[in-house]
DNA sequence: GTCCCAACCAAACAATTGCTTGGTAGGCTA
DNA sequence: TAGCCTACCAAGCAATTGTTTGGTTGGGAC
């Protein structure tokens, strides 16, 4: 791995550990085993190594819903694949969700990160439409407020980063598997 | 009000706004109409704020769960409850959720702010004995992991304060209703 | 053997941070 | 009128912050 990608990795650990504006350059530099003024060899401010963390894990994202979304699969089987999607991609990039979670609302403050608000709506647009369908096919019940099951599902699923730790007792297809049950057919006694 | 009062929440509103570390004296002074040294008439730290700010607001809250741990409804109107509890703190201190939302994990480092890992141990508490009730009564499924139920009852009602703004199109009980019935029976078709 | 280049060091910079100090304005009480 | 108290100001301090600058090192290419 280029030393350029280890820091990147070792940033985001620790931007998704304490938060971005709490880690300071020297943290990071620290637990690269370097000085703080030798980052500034491999990128030009911490804004652009958050930057950077972030636009590269949401291109892989959501090229991964835009396939989703193109299958010819029926409503249901693609709301458990986005769900699923999103075990995985916590399981397999857990600092970049848990930056993502946490960071979103400040960095969007600058204009830099605009984009941030544009991948949100992008987001929100793939699960209407997975939403709508399913409802329109009867795959869903009728009665649901399709925008606040949207945002109920979005945030389920994600706030799962906060705890889910990979190698632990639970896989992510397990955690993948409980968290679809409930929220296909609840909780309560059928 | 006391001019304390307002200070302190002045300082809850930025908090939960920008973040604990994010804010600045300066920030919480001007916000206030004073300069920055006079906050320290009132207060001996920036940290004595959120303390402060979350003792008080969690003591409230926490009385709450007793009353309805303490009642002799049925496992299913108790969790109900419990949900609606936490939707109703959301609309009404939805800057204290807030701020134990998103800066809990960071404080919680400090010896300081040892109580709130406590008082999360405590909410454990609740929520595992209703869930674990409401299994043994058949309200609930008997399939369910609950641990792992727990969290996300737990995650997927807190999460809400992101979103809910008191006063818009939807109330809090509203939200709440459709939470529970999503929660209870599932988003899935009958 | 020279050159180059990525990776780093050492030292400093200005700005911002939380907080301290000594003082003052004005209202209430005796 | 004197004393006191709450709420504040004005000015500054030391520490920490992101960042810059000029120089050093070691290995590979020619």
């Amino acid at each position: 791995m280029p030393r350029r990608d280890e820091l990147l990795a070792i940033a985001a650990g620790l931007f998704a550990e304490k938060g971005f504006k709490n880690t300071t350059v020297r943290d990071i530099a620290e637990a690269s085993g370097i000085l703080s003024g030798s980052l500034y060899h491999h990128f030009d401010s911490k804004e652009s190594m958050v930057d950077e963390i972030l636009t590269s894990f949401q291109d892989e994202l959501f090229a991964k819903y835009d396939e989703v979304l193109a299958s010819d699969d029926d409503a249901r089987s693609k709301i458990e694949r986005a769900v699923r999607l999103s075990f995985e991609a916590i399981d397999q990039h857990r600092h970049e969700v848990a930056i993502f979670q946490n960071e979103a609302d400040y960095l969007g403050t600058f204009d830099r990160f605009a984009y941030l608000a544009e991948r949100n709506a992008q987001s929100r647009d793939v699960w209407i439409t997975l939403l709508t369908e399913g409802v329109r096919s009867g795959a869903l019940r009728s009665d649901l407020d399709i925008e606040l099951t949207y945002r109920f599902i979005r945030d389920t699923v994600w706030v799962a980063v906060r705890w889910y730790r990979p190698g632990k007792k639970l896989t992510h297809t397990a955690v993948a598997d409980q968290y679809l049950t409930i929220l296909l057919d609840g909780i309560a006694h059928a």
